[in-house]
DNA sequence: CCTACCGATCGGTAGG
DNA sequence: CCTACCGATCGGTAGG
């Protein structure tokens, strides 16, 4: 899809070296994107991140957008597979205070390591040069992530463990309880990212604010 | 400050053409940044949006990041200025579930509508390149009406109308379940800027998300 | 894989 | 003489 057609054979293999090249180049993309924003990482930059030429880098992608869209495809893979596991565990607890606080934490470590937070900022920062990635990031990554917090409180709210009329805005508000001041002020400081102490401020908060969730939605 | 020491005399007034250039300026400055960002705007987008020679942006402020300085000076004014009076007229309130709407409706008004959202994207977009703007504007506007809403709970919390153990963190619950979901949601969402429904729906989920924290909170 | 190069455009500055 | 302003163009770099 991303790379020339010529590149991939009529049985849909394709070269090994531009398999490597691939995976070279979008791993360097990702982390010079995520640190320096779209415009202000050029290709070559890439190029030299992934010990390739710039020549190699346009043989295997038709152009810098191309080169985004596939690191978002990436992002967007791996937050579906994630939101697929999310809650399953915390379905089957009886103790809804633990299962919520448990859920609370595993929100706050995954949405504020690693490079969501990034990959937030570059999205929302490019947003209107590329409306349609911001947009379609955020329907298929955090809006699903809600929809399986969602499903978890329905659960409980049918196990009469918790009142929920409506699991989408409850999912909301445990979800934006947990994290929500977190990340937003992690999307202005950038030190945050990997600074420890706001990861344990961060943990703290997500379990008052699961704490303060329970407290509007007992049943 | 941002003009070269020349432009103004010793008693502080300055040429009023000048005065008259640097509002121009910064109206189409920041007209321009926020809608296309801070590298997507070159010099001249925004001397012929302010009707202006090049030359005369050079003459008024030192550099491009000068320029975007002053606008985000600008922004952090009437940020402050607003966090100032923001909450005073709940604290007068003795219903507090009337109180506390009005404050949710209130702080959705202000942040979901004009600017705010399209330079919190700028900030964010830039927090990169401008780490110091981003930190600076988080201190001097979100957080400062954080401590607003923190006061004005405080208050209530001292008038046993509601159970106020921490008020800065109330402070964030309160915000984030009143406009949390809507601003991460616009934050990817350009076509939200102007969407009357979308901000109707972002009304309505702050008055639910008022009653969620009555109800964690009630005294 | 490297150097060289293109058409276009950037931020910033020259002379008048 | 000064400052503000103009049309034109500088050196350097971007994506390709």
């Amino acid at each position: 899809m991303n790379s020339a057609p010529s590149t991939t054979d009529r049985a849909g293999y394709e070269d090994p070296r531009i398999t490597r090249s691939r995976a070279l180049i979008m791993e360097a993309a990702a982390r010079v994107f995520l640190q320096r924003g779209y415009p202000g990482t050029s290709v070559d930059d890439i190029a030299a991140e992934a010990g390739v030429s710039k020549r190699t880098v346009y043989n295997v992608f038709d152009d810098k957008e191309q080169l985004f869209r596939a690191i978002l495809d990436q992002a967007i893979t791996t937050a579906e597979r994630y939101s697929l596991a999310f809650g399953a565990t915390a379905a089957e607890t009886v103790d809804v205070e633990v299962a919520l606080t448990a859920l609370a934490r595993e929100l706050a470590a995954s949405v504020l390591s690693g490079r969501v937070v990034p990959l937030r900022r570059l999205l929302i920062g490019e947003a209107s040069r590329f409306p349609e990635f911001a947009a379609e990031y955020y329907e298929r990554a955090p809006a699903r992530v809600m929809t399986a917090v969602a499903g978890a409180l329905r659960g409980f709210g049918e196990r009469g463990l918790l009142r929920i009329d409506d699991p989408e805005l409850a999912a909301e508000h445990f979800a934006f309880l947990a994290i929500g001041p977190s990340l937003d002020r992690a999307l202005f400081d950038l030190e945050s990212d990997t600074d420890a102490a706001t990861a344990t401020r961060a943990v703290e908060r997500a379990e008052r604010g699961a704490a303060a969730f329970l407290r509007a939605y007992a049943a």
